[in-house]
DNA sequence: TTGAAAGCGCTAACAC
DNA sequence: GTGTTAGCGCTTTCAA
């Protein structure tokens, strides 16, 4: 490997005036900086990472801490990540916690397990010198995955912080799930099933508020009867079904395009056809999506941006970190990013009654 | 951060025997070992990567160079690959080149861009002092990334290098294909269409090379009109059908489930019931397969094993670098992996004519 | 069994 | 403008 003090030497300079050079720091005569350019080309030169990072101590790294990269919603977003961090020169690596893959579903309350995954991974961030950190989650919760005594800049993507210091990057649970059933609305129905995943979960709970804030400002009932919690499971979505349908709902609202996979399932099975019967929406336009029959009205998430705006927060921060004006606040800040909905076959009008 | 220093002085040594310790180099006495450990663990210490791989030269770090992480087949890849690599104490860190992001389906041919791209995350992956390279293709091909001068070790991982210095994993689309088609002829279909990717693409190639074995061993006769050259997008397995189904055929074999979503499609608009009027059969087991209707016959990715193989491989050559007992090899290696047929309900018994 | 000293490749501070 | 020196945190002789 040619380092610095060869180039150097090849020059006939110091090693500082070609560490200058390439870091454009002090002024350098045109022409030596020339001579030294064209070195450097020759010799194929790479400052070496380590060297530079064990002495300046910054190592223009963001790490990504991804619960589980497999999940459908981890890779877009950090691709975008990805794609915005090198845009303003930085690198990014990206751990994987892999917590599905060793506890399939039963991520929550194992807090023993879950730091002893994590907190190494976070040992090796900062034994890294990465200059901040995000933290990728598969689901929406409340996330204490850094201890106060965390020093690195850090943002939540995909869930929420629950430290002052750590601001999160969500989707807007309610209002997408709102304007979801407010489309059902207006197309006629009035008895509109909610398929939810687990009740405990932020994402069930939010849809089903804006779920009950459509049906309020349409002087709809709202009849708890109407909801039934899965687990997002395509079998869940199915169980829906079966529970929601007896009671003469006219349309279903699976919170996750799996879960109306399932739905589907029953629907078929019990011989109800989508879209003439029945209407059914799904949430995530995963790409499953557009292949049911008929194809599934369902709303995206906003992946990309929800990747862009957390590079977008975590590098402002590294800006900050010398001028510190950061104003002191109590709530941690949450960034609620708006999904679109895809409107295609499985929503038509009600039949009139 | 504490630093070994701090460790030291906090137990009274010198930093040489906390290092000792660490690795488990020379011996230490039991007393001077536990105080320690004990110390380590009660200051969080963790050994600077950076300061530690300037000194050793190595970094026990494999990195991937990954061509789109946002293909399908690459997220299963990649932490199969990182489990295996973790089990053996070493990091891995992605790189993303992004080249579907920034140039779609137009990857090949383009050199000039390519290595604008290629070129200056393999710089990285020497400065970051990584003991080796995975790379890792979205799709298959024979790919010319590494240039004679590089020397870090590495593999091609779901593509075939150019190089004899570096092996292969690939799927073994010949036999996979061979397989299914063998299926759909002893389920009484003789003739069989053929819609592929693009023409000159590899999976295309050996996925028509073992429909015509299986044709041929079972005495039928190869029809070049029966196989359609798509671009593995669903409107090309639109298209695909709309070529073929006039032909006469009994079953098509869409080699991607995108382009059998595609024929599907076409057959619902033609009011031909797949499963009964014609079977079909798709290839990679992507998750919208199982939604289809009649759920789809098609094959699976062996992604995982894959991963593992490919961690496999550039792990023992790292072991191997020192004993370097290699044998001369002229062909690069080529792993073929299996893939394994997942039975549903999209091809069923030919018609009895 | 332990420690002192040198040095990996780089940059910051200061001198010239 | 450019060079000298010191030191980032660690491991590796080599000596004690």
């Amino acid at each position: 490997m040619v380092t610095l003090k060869d180039v150097a030497e090849k020059c006939g300079v110091s090693a500082t005036t070609v560490s200058n050079v390439i870091n454009g720091k002090a002024k350098t005569s045109e022409q030596t900086r020339k001579r030294i350019m064209k070195v450097i080309k020759e010799t194929g030169y790479k400052p070496n990472v380590m060297a530079k990072g064990l002495r300046v101590k910054k190592s223009r790294t963001i790490a990504i801490i991804a619960e589980d990269i497999a999940q459908f919603t981890s890779p877009p977003i950090i691709e975008s990540i990805m794609a915005n961090c090198e845009k303003e020169d930085y690198r990014v690596i990206v751990h994987n916690l892999r917590l599905y893959d060793r506890w399939k579903d039963t991520w929550y309350g194992q807090e023993e397990e879950y730091h002893s995954v994590l907190d190494p991974v976070l040992g090796d961030v900062v034994a890294e010198q990465v200059d901040g950190v995000i933290y990728l989650a598969g689901h929406a919760r409340i996330i204490k995955a850094f201890g106060d005594d965390f020093m690195l800049p850090a943002v939540m993507c995909y869930a929420y912080s629950n430290s002052p210091k750590i601001p999160s990057v969500v989707i807007d649970d309610e209002k997408s799930a709102y304007e979801m059933v407010q489309y059902m609305i207006r197309m006629g129905h009035n008895s509109i099933g909610f398929v939810g995943g687990r009740r405990e979960n932020i994402h069930t709970a939010q849809r089903l508020s804006g779920y009950q804030r459509a049906m309020f400002e349409n002087g709809l009932l709202f009849d708890p009867k109407l909801v039934y919690y899965g687990d997002w499971s395509r079998e869940s979505g199915y169980q829906g079904a079966k529970a929601l349908i007896p009671q003469g709902v006219t349309a279903l609202f699976g919170i996750s395009d799996q879960m109306s996979g399932g739905i589907y399932d029953y629907l078929e099975e019990n011989n109800i056809i989508v879209g003439k019967d029945l209407s059914v929406a799904g949430f995530d336009n995963e790409s499953i999506s557009s292949f049911f029959r008929p194809q599934l009205t369902t709303t995206e998430l906003p992946l990309g941006e929800i990747g862009r705006l957390s590079a977008k927060l975590i590098l402002e921060k590294l800006e900050d970190a010398e001028g510190e004006n950061r104003p002191e606040v109590q709530e941690p800040e949450v960034i609620k990013v708006p999904c679109t909905m895809v409107i295609r076959k499985s929503v038509t009008e009600a039949n009139i009654k």
